[in-house]
DNA sequence: AGAAAAGTGGACAATAGATATCCGGATAGG
DNA sequence: CCTATCCGGATATCTATTGTCCACTTTTCT
């Protein structure tokens, strides 16, 4: 189980878009340029972010990404779900009405035990994501990250805000 | 993020396997065939089970398959990463070192904090999975099957159950 | 001893999903 | 009108999953 890159840059972008004042906003060009990814494909993840509701993209000339609203009411699961989909991850495929054991459909009225179990871990995996938001992200940056790192970021932000 | 179909069929094999007394066994094809799925694949799936000390194999004719210890022994999550491995899903590619505003390696010694994140969801999925065992699934299908599917498993069993 | 039944492991093909690019269309600012 | 930007669809590529097959070894029954 794997779970796709584009989390991971979204996250980022989610984290730096944080520090980006309301009124204005980074192109997907310049925050793929920042992270260092392929820039069309981290457009697509932007677009999924948008029509989630976690970005809210400006079209035309000066336009560009930010959030669609402050970094303490973004979860992490919102983005991760925003790009992954919610889908649980653990999918029950009804082995127990298959095979020579099987009844008839109506003795199979609630979720598989086996199921409940996963997806249980499955909830418990979104309750932590759940209780940390952009913000939290933002603050643990500051908190670790070494100085000259966040000049060099803050001063490269400075440069390339879009109106 | 999608997970293996093949934990779903090594969780129920076990769960069948945990009510075969400890000195018979059943072969990959008996199991095969009790759920309704691909024998050849799922004997692969087998193998790694017992790979990693999760089922034992006994080569030869009468051979099969059966716990290599206790129901109560075995967590769910034993036999969760015997099949679909013991790697993290989220993997985190160090982005932060990536772009205009990275710095020298030596800036970036701790786990990023998003990683971190992500690897505290993964911890609390695990735990949900570790706290749950082979004989608790059991106990879970005896108490809400019905009657009829379990007289129907049993009696599948007694006649499919090798010497 | 020989035959049959069973697990082991490797090679291989098919399929699905993730990754990545490109282009035409819509939209907004100069 | 022209340019920069987002949007969404089409498409190509790569990788992992899924699935099959076969030769090999081990064990047991006759």
């Amino acid at each position: 189980m794997r779970m796709s890159d584009g989390v991971e840059w979204a996250l980022h972008v989610a984290a730096v878009l944080a520090v980006v004042p309301p009124d204005k906003g980074l192109t997907a060009a310049k925050l793929s340029e920042f992270h260092g990814v392929p820039g069309a494909y981290l457009a697509k993840h932007l677009q999924a972010l948008t029509r989630a509701g976690v970005f809210e993209a400006v079209p035309g000339r000066n336009g560009g990404y930010r959030l669609a609203r402050a970094a303490k009411d973004i979860t992490v699961l919102d983005v991760v779900e925003a790009v992954d989909g919610r889908a649980r991850a653990f999918t029950c495929s009804e082995i127990r009405q298959r095979g020579p054991a099987a009844g008839p459909k109506s003795d199979y009225r609630g979720v598989c035990g086996i199921a409940r179990v996963m997806y249980d871990a499955e909830e418990a995996y979104r309750d932590t994501l759940r209780n940390v938001t952009i913000e939290d992200l933002l603050s643990s940056f500051v908190k670790h990250a070494t100085t000259g790192t966040q000049v060099r970021s803050a001063t490269w932000l400075q440069k390339e805000l879009s109106s």
